[in-house]
DNA sequence: GCCGTTTTCGGCCCGACTGTTTTCAGTCG
């Protein structure tokens, strides 16, 4: 293997996301046991922790940084951590499995049943299963059990067939469109002052379970009224004074907050969470003498503050932190430090870097993108289309990309504002080489490579793969470096903690992609490249002039990331960005 | 299980809704 981060003798390589996976099966385990709810918790963050370390856990043995100095990780979960690192599992968990019924853990998981009822429901009625679950529910033996009726049975059975049906979490892309079309219907309710997304749609998060809506209104029965009513709502789940939810036809889960207009700021910044950072900010407030909720700042039972969002962090001494950040993974100490990064907007982006037309897989011509990114207010344009090793995309060869060149020139005297460059996406080959050869990928302004082929190869061979890429003295940008397809296709099997360093150090510049399937890089893998000192490009990768609105998934993704405008190329003038390009040193 | 500018012990964020209860437990976010 190339680098110098050779694993500790004994520890094999574990993903973050297995070993959260485990902490997060004790802290369930552990609930069902009736241990202490703050062991439990402890549990729950360290997973939650763990999953956004910047580094795999194995690092953390035998460098200098130790997983002790993570906050929510003491001696304890860190040498719990370094036995499943080391051995891929816990004896705890073990033991904890032998003394839990049985499919307990799964039942707990149907919306509804907690550890209390899962544990009666599994040693009561001898319930092993989800299926059995349901069983019992058809039955009507869950009735007989003390604390439960008719309802709980019903509920219980809505809940498991939606489990069935629905479970996994939305894309942003498409919640998105369910979210502001919602937004756009509370809006016209007559009583409604504001209205606003929250959650974890509000923190970008690539996929989201739910969507929370939150409004002010001076008629709240007749909100809630009007949100049950909803055109879109298959049913109406809950229905309280403040609080509703409904399931849209497409199986998301919508709930609503209705609060009074001077609670808005503290009601945003509660739902907009993260639980996790929710939590931190509420301890500060209590620290200084404060209690924070969702209806504002107290000192006793006296109103301070919460019309604004930023009255909730004034009260604990931070200024505001951008809620891509809240997820008490470090935000709230960089913010008391005062460096807090200034995220990639949107309206800093001057141009796209990565694009298709027609002579590819496109679906729009090369005047037709360049006309409409320049209608889109950019400066300039790459146009990226593939090479021909994938065949699917009918790619070009030298002499295609010759062609497309002197029309791009062209283009560019006709174009007033927008300037085009010549690019490419070059397929890197199984063995690392690329699929053009040197003659003609001198002759482009821009070149990105990237993988469409042989994703299952081994650890080292994928990485090996890419280094070479890297190497490769034409190639300016890693366009979406994993491959990954959110639900579809595993990111390939990387060091890449090798490959940002080396991409860092060879001054290759890193893709966040638009596409709402892609997101790639991630956001722990943006701020892992970002704290090694990466330049950032965010591209659409559109395949129709519509497509070039993907720019706006790429940007929130990397805001998630902590990528700072300073480190985005494409937020740079063109003269600048052309200046900076690997082959220009 | 974590953590400490009063603490190495004794705290740990806070409120709403539902269903099954006669005053509250369980669950969720």
């Amino acid at each position: 293997m190339p680098g110098n981060r050779h694993p500790r003798r004994g520890t094999r390589h574990i993903e973050n996301a297995e070993v959260a996976r485990i902490l997060r099966e004790v802290g369930d385990l552990l609930e069902l046991g009736k241990a202490n709810v703050f062991r439990v918790r402890a549990y729950r963050n360290a997973a939650r922790t763990v999953e956004e370390l910047p580094a795999a856990v194995e690092s953390y043995f035998d460098g200098e940084k130790s997983l002790t100095d993570v906050p929510g990780i003491g001696t304890d979960l860190a040498g719990k951590i370094d036995e499943i690192a080391r051995t891929g599992t816990l004896r705890l968990i073990r033991d904890l499995r032998r003394r839990t019924p049985k499919g307990a853990v799964d039942l707990m998981h149907v919306r509804g049943i907690g550890p209390r009822r899962a544990r009666l429901l599994s040693t009561r009625l001898g319930v092993r299963s989800v299926k059995g679950l349901a069983r019992a529910a058809r039955q009507q033996r869950i009735r007989q059990l003390r604390g439960f009726g008719r309802k709980t049975e019903e509920s219980i059975l809505r809940e498991v067939a939606a489990q069935a049906s629905e479970e996994q979490r939305m894309s942003r892309a498409e919640a998105a469109q369910y979210g502001e079309a919602l937004l756009a219907y509370m809006r016209e309710a007559p009583a409604v002052n504001r209205a606003e997304l929250a959650g974890s749609f509000r923190r970008c998060r690539e996929t989201v379970g739910d969507l929370d809506v939150l409004v002010t209104t001076s008629d709240a029965p007749a909100t809630i009224a009007h949100f049950a009513a909803c055109p879109d709502a298959s049913a109406v789940l809950q229905r309280g004074r403040t609080r509703a939810t409904i399931r849209l036809h497409s199986g998301l889960r919508v709930d609503l907050r209705v609060i009074p207009d001077r609670s808005f700021g503290a009601a945003l910044h509660y739902f907009t969470g993260s639980k996790a950072h929710n939590i931190a900010i509420r301890r500060m407030g209590r620290d200084r003498g404060l209690k924070l909720n969702e209806y504002g700042v107290f000192r006793g039972a006296q109103w301070i503050s919460g019309r604004d969002e930023r009255d909730m962090f004034k009260a604990v001494g931070l200024p505001w932190i951008p809620p891509e950040l809240r997820e008490n993974g470090g935000e709230i100490e960089a913010a008391a430090a005062g460096v807090l990064p200034r995220l990639i907007t949107l309206e800093a982006i001057r141009g796209d870097l990565q694009c298709h037309t027609v002579d590819s897989d496109g679906r729009d011509t090369l005047a037709d993108m360049a006309e409409a990114a320049e209608a889109a207010g950019y400066e300039y344009l790459a146009i990226t289309d593939h090479s021909p090793a994938v065949r699917v995309t009918r790619g070009l060869d030298a002499a295609g990309f010759r062609k497309q060149w002197r029309r791009i020139d062209a283009l560019n005297a006709r174009l007033r504002r927008l300037h085009v460059l010549r690019g490419v996406e070059v397929d890197i080959h199984a063995d690392g080489s690329l699929d053009l050869n040197d003659s003609i990928l001198s002759g482009f302004d821009l070149v990105l490579a990237s993988v469409h082929s042989a994703f299952s190869l081994s650890r080292a061979a994928q990485t090996q793969r890419i280094l070479r890429a890297i190497a490769h003295r034409s190639v300016d940008i890693l366009a979406h470096p994993t491959a990954r397809q959110i639900g579809r296709r595993a990111p390939i099997d990387l060091d890449l903690d090798v490959v940002l360093r080396e991409a860092v150090q060879a001054g290759v510049w890193l893709e966040v992609n638009g596409q709402p399937e892609r997101l790639d890089l991630d956001d722990a893998a943006c701020r892992l490249a970002g704290s090694l000192g990466a330049v950032f490009v965010v591209g659409s990768d559109a395949h129709s002039t519509a497509e070039l609105r993907f720019m706006r998934w790429g940007v929130d993704q990397a805001r998630r990331g902590w990528v700072d405008t300073a480190r985005v190329a494409n937020a740079w003038p063109l003269a600048r960005l052309l200046r900076s390009r690997r082959r220009a040193r």
